[in-house]
DNA sequence: CATGAATGAGATTTCATTCAT
DNA sequence: AATGAATGAAATCTCATTCAT
């Protein structure tokens, strides 16, 4: 269905500063309108329009629209992960790490809506370029994560299949109160996550043994703070 | 960037017997090349001639290609929602309703590989649909969690971030070990998940004392590096 | 560019009353549509659509699209004329016939805003039926001015020349007074051209010398009437 | 049934004078197409053969087929106007001037047999457009007409009814004389129409008393039913 | 007579890419 | 390096007409 794309190494021989300029210029608007329109309604001549250049230019320095493309999921991915290891560096334990993780997640989707739009995009214009993007992520989460089970901070289980829970989690959460709601109830969408991430489902408190099922149900109803 | 449908209706009533059958193969056709290709590669020729049908017969039942992609799946979420609704009909508890239902949606992913390829696409053709996909899965999560709520099964927290947690680790954990990995080890990646629902990521067990946090802890604060 | 058609003989042998009534409504319903969407516009479609009945019944009636839209126009003009005919018959002077044809053109364009429109597509859609409809119009016209000739009530010039001109009089008074000003001031239009017709373009009324042009400017501007 | 144009502004600029040349090309080769075919049965694709260029070009310089259409018009027009405007300036009187404006037109039907079919196409393709040609040519007329009105060469009377029926006599005699019958006795028309507009229909020559209406047609009146 | 599903040619329009300047 | 005119393949959609029932 697509071509794949080798893992984004430089594609041109160094250019003056006068070329790095507009190459600049084609990634930003590049990124705006693909974030905007979409891969496929995106033309090469919105984007140089966007870039105020002539459209011949782009193809001085990319030679095809899927480079391009691949070059800002590329872009977009570095970025994300330099922010998530700053905010990693900041925290004390592991819950923070992931509280933290979330936040600077939300954030960056919340400044750059393109993000979702691009990077799902992917899957359907250069599927190794997709795939890249999320195992690049999930290297890293699995060296922290892993890391953490050493220092006996996270129970022991298989680390790359926790990543790609946590991704998806986050991934969801992003979605749904970033991309659709606009930020609203953040916090609140952290502290549930946390209480899950920290606990699990179940109710039996640690040390507590599980409440009677049948006999419990309403009693408990009455300190809920369920939405 | 895309028109927003409302609430798959279908449009064209085929009269006859003869013109269902038609119309079903549009529909058959359509999620297979959807899926291959995507939306965007699959034109209406693709699919009248995997339908065996002529061209113009396309518009004899869907108005527009976005129209039939909008049906298929909504159609792919209906099914999956019912497999998923007589799966956790079979089950006791929560938990067994979580890894039962993971286990399910992995088997139809593997079986119909279209499924991620189809919803996420989406999201650039008619967003409506995308959101009514996941919205309609939330609303059935929601209502099973708040139950399990209610009978002690599960902690108190808002059902609603659950929900799109849980969906978003099945998400990724579907995409990560049934369409790319292909189907290999998927017990062993529920076991994972559900090792995380359970009793979330810390260390002590449950019956068990939590380890001193600010203890254990306190050592790695010294190089924090907060902004 | 067009096959022309021959002048519109009953295309088909008799049909049964009930028959006669469904050719009558897509008489009606082509009418209606060549009408407001243009020939081109209006497909088989529409026009069975909008004669509630099925979309294979056209063919029963009509060979082709082409068929129908000549018999609208052939009839359109036939009606015309009758009602011109019966203006004419009520008329005591030649004058009085062409105020009286004037304004019955007027009354039927305006109830029938289609006429303008179907009749000026049938030059691209078929040639003959749209010389045949003028011609037609012409030869009564021809008839009519010859009858007043030799009654002394009209200067003798060549008669079909003079049917062009009043009929291109009519038309464009009709398109720019009715269709475009939607009948207003149909009155006063009528006045001005009844007095071009009457003495022709030149101020020296009849038995009088014409004025010095020079001279004679300005003064004449007080008795102005022009709107 | 159609949209309408804003009065013509060319919307493509072509910045180098190779490209103007290829506009030129396909709006000598549209004139020529629509003229002959109409605008429905000429094709994009015909227009760039016609005009030797590729399919894609025409979108290079215009935005859709109704645009080069209007533009089509617009020019033709503006011709018409222009050839009109230097025939009027030769002439003495105004009548002289009406003659001379017939020949014009009639030379230019002659020339460009396009004319006809294109502008009387335009009512269904773009309505602004076809009211702009005939608006702009009846204001010309109306101050000519003014002019004439002032200096006691015509009577007075509304000039811009008066316009439309001077235009209607000229569209018709063109359509019979240049159009169908191919110029042949041009003169005569030209004769007879000017015999109409010097001194009506009526039969009083100049400067003679007219027949006493009353006593000469009543007896005629008995029996006309001209149809 | 009446139906309406099926057809496929053809129209408009888009756009990634090339290339001469 | 930069430009923008030119290209033509391909996509979506329309619709007159046919035909089996």
């Amino acid at each position: 269905m697509n071509r794949s794309s080798t893992p984004a190494l430089p594609r041109f021989v160094p250019l003056t500063p006068r070329g790095q300029r507009t190459r600049e210029k084609l990634l930003r608007a590049a990124q705006t309108l693909f974030g905007d329109k979409g891969y496929e309604h995106a033309s090469i001549a919105d984007i140089t329009r966007e870039a105020e250049v002539a459209l011949g230019t782009f193809y001085v320095y990319f030679p095809d629209k899927q480079s391009i493309f691949v070059e800002v999921v590329d872009e977009l991915g570095a970025r994300l992960r330099r922010l998530l290891a700053e905010a990693v560096a900041r925290c004390e334990d592991r819950l923070a790490v992931e509280r933290e993780g979330l936040r600077t997640f939300f954030q960056f989707a919340s400044r750059e809506r393109h993000l979702y739009r691009i990077v799902r995009q992917a899957e359907f214009v250069d599927e190794a370029c997709y795939r890249r993007y999320y195992e690049r992520f999930a290297r890293g989460y699995v060296s922290g994560l892993k890391r953490a089970m050493d220092a006996g901070e996270v129970r022991r289980m298989d680390p790359e299949v926790l990543a790609y829970c946590l991704m998806g989690m986050g991934d969801f959460l992003g979605m749904r109160w970033v991309l659709w709601e606009g930020d609203s109830g953040l916090e609140h969408v952290l502290d549930t996550a946390m209480a899950l991430l920290r606990h699990g489902l179940e109710t039996r408190a640690a040390g507590m043994p599980a409440p009677d099922k049948k006999r419990a149900r309403k009693p408990r109803a009455s300190r809920s703070k369920t939405s």
